[in-house]
DNA sequence: TTGTACGCGTTATCAT
DNA sequence: ATGATAACGCGTACAA
């Protein structure tokens, strides 16, 4: 027994009125009396009558759908940035569309394309790592479909993006380790071909300048965001004569294989060596010897995100507003890095 | 300079034949001539044509559009699900909807109803665990929308649901703790009014009946997935004449929590007490005490939830495959429960 | 093999 | 304030 759709159609002959006067109705036309609109609502839901979005949609245009592209949805900084945009966008009428770049540059090209297709009102998204070309952005741009960027952006004029005051964290940590005492700071960098690890990069050596620490390059190692890649770094670096007394790490993976290197070699933490942390992932505040690290507070970016988005939309459509938002970082102090803990042992 | 969306019209036009001939041509339609068909491919592409997947849903009545509700999208367990299903049901050119029920039956049902009225092809889901009524899901079903449930199913005929052994889950972990020469095992035991967590609790039963272990139940203790909830279970269960000697907790959280306070005590793991855990959360591997755990494979369990829903759309679609596919759970045996690995230490 | 004509459900424009 | 009608872009039954 398959229900037949009720139609508006459906309501007007059963009111003898026009299918015009009840799509007017229903969209609380001003210029409808209230009595025949009430009637309307009133059978409307007697009738269970519900709108046909995908007819909206094609009429006029809009899908009430958005896009969201990440590397990877099952990341606790993307989940969340997901989490807060959908919690922004859903009592707005708006359903979230997810993606995964797989931080290959073909499949960002390919999602992005096919999201476009499927007519979506806006796009989310955080480039992904090997992305070298920007075609599709400009594509995407020239649709007129608005393109809102977090953590990882692209610089368009008209387009708007939500990121973390990178240099910012990188100078905050640094400068906490300095202030534990702390004057051979290593740091583990990523992908300095990624704007935001060249900005976390930029804030640690502005804090040793700060506090008139001379930059050593030998202090500074390119990691990949794995616990391997800690391990290595802290073997590299306790090969060196003069040997660090701190790590700020551009990420928690990293930051976790250099205290198990650490660790492995009897060496104390945070007496002997304080560690810092980036990204706050779970984990951090679990260990026996918690980490300190740097919150990118991922559900607000993903809340502001959206409400960026929707003032865009709401706004006139002909006027795209650029807005660049760029959040404080949070550092959240642990073990790891917390000498004055110490004392009440 | 807005481009105006290019129709198969704008194409029936240039080649001078009728917008049929190019709809069909497009779709492969077999009757039609090689020599068109391949002119109109050429030209299409020519053109930078896109199909408008709007009018092809309203036309046809399937969208490619698939919707997801999980209670919330950043938890590593449900994200991971639904990275699986993306991967799966995205080269067969559905795109995936998510929501979020933050575990209220209103939401969820709210969520649902949005959902249908968006006009996706089907639906995946694991019920709130306020869930009580079934009502909403029903509507969904006499819609003819198919639903699959993971992990936490409700039971109707014809619908499919992908979930894990729990029970079975629950009787390794408990064995494993046999095993290691534990026979004072305590059960951190989940809620037990959702069926995922009563298995857990009844695999438990029988591999300690099997094991010709007495039950005794002041030895299970009802707890939240909170850390504090197994600090509180392991405070009132050492207040007991004859304490346990392992745990087996239906959460990696509490089984956290017990493991802090166990430490808080000085009672060693695993020499004194063994622990396991469930779910496999990412905290469990890096802890400096590594935490055994039951993995529920839910990438996996995302990949098969989505080919259950491809066969049965790509099907008749007028038959229901009612499938029910049981998942092996893994027991990952780290050092919280790990006696033999104290020997070559 | 191809063309004609209509419908999917809605909204917007023109009348009345 | 309401009605008639066209249009959004596509697919398809029917006809040729």
């Amino acid at each position: 027994m398959k229900k037949d759709k009720i139609t508006i159609y459906d309501i007007s002959k059963k009111l003898n009125i026009s299918a015009a006067t009840v799509s007017r109705a229903l969209n609380n036309n001003p210029k409808i009396s209230e009595k025949t609109r009430a009637l309307v609502a009133k059978t409307a839901t007697e009738m269970n009558y519900k709108q046909n979005r995908l007819a909206q949609a094609l009429k006029n245009g809009r899908t009430n759908n958005v896009g969201i592209i990440v590397p990877y949805i099952n990341r606790s900084f993307f989940s969340s940035i997901i989490r807060g945009i959908e919690e922004e966008l859903n009592p707005n009428g708006y359903h979230v569309i997810i993606c995964q770049s797989h931080e290959e540059e073909e499949n960002e090209i390919q999602q992005l394309n096919t999201l476009l297709n499927t007519q979506i009102d806006g796009i989310f998204m955080s480039v992904s790592k090997t992305t070298q070309t920007t075609d599709h952005i400009r594509k995407a741009l020239e649709e007129n479909t608005p393109i809102v960027f977090f953590d990882r952006k692209l610089e368009f004029p008209g387009v708007s993006s939500v990121v973390l005051d990178d240099f910012k964290a990188g100078f905050i940590a640094t400068e906490h380790l300095i202030n534990e005492g702390c004057n051979r700071i290593a740091h583990l960098s990523g992908d300095i071909n990624l704007e935001i690890y060249r900005n976390r990069f930029e804030g640690y050596k502005s804090a040793l300048k700060e506090y008139n620490i001379a930059y050593d390059k030998n202090l500074v190692i390119q990691t990949s965001s794995k616990i391997e890649s800690g391990i290595q770094a802290v073997t590299q670096l306790w090969e060196l004569e003069n040997k660090p007394d701190a790590i700020f790490s551009a990420g928690d993976y990293a930051a976790l294989g250099a205290i198990q290197e650490l660790k492995n070699r009897k060496i104390k933490i945070p007496e002997d060596v304080c560690v810092v942390g980036f990204s706050n992932e779970p984990f951090t505040k679990y260990m026996e010897l918690p980490i300190t690290s740097i919150d990118q507070t991922p559900q607000m970016m993903g809340k502001i995100a959206a409400q960026v988005f929707l003032e865009q939309v709401k706004g006139n459509q002909t006027i795209s507003i650029e807005k660049k938002v760029v959040l404080a970082p949070e550092l959240f102090i642990r073990e790891s890095s917390n000498r004055k803990l110490l004392k009440f042992k």
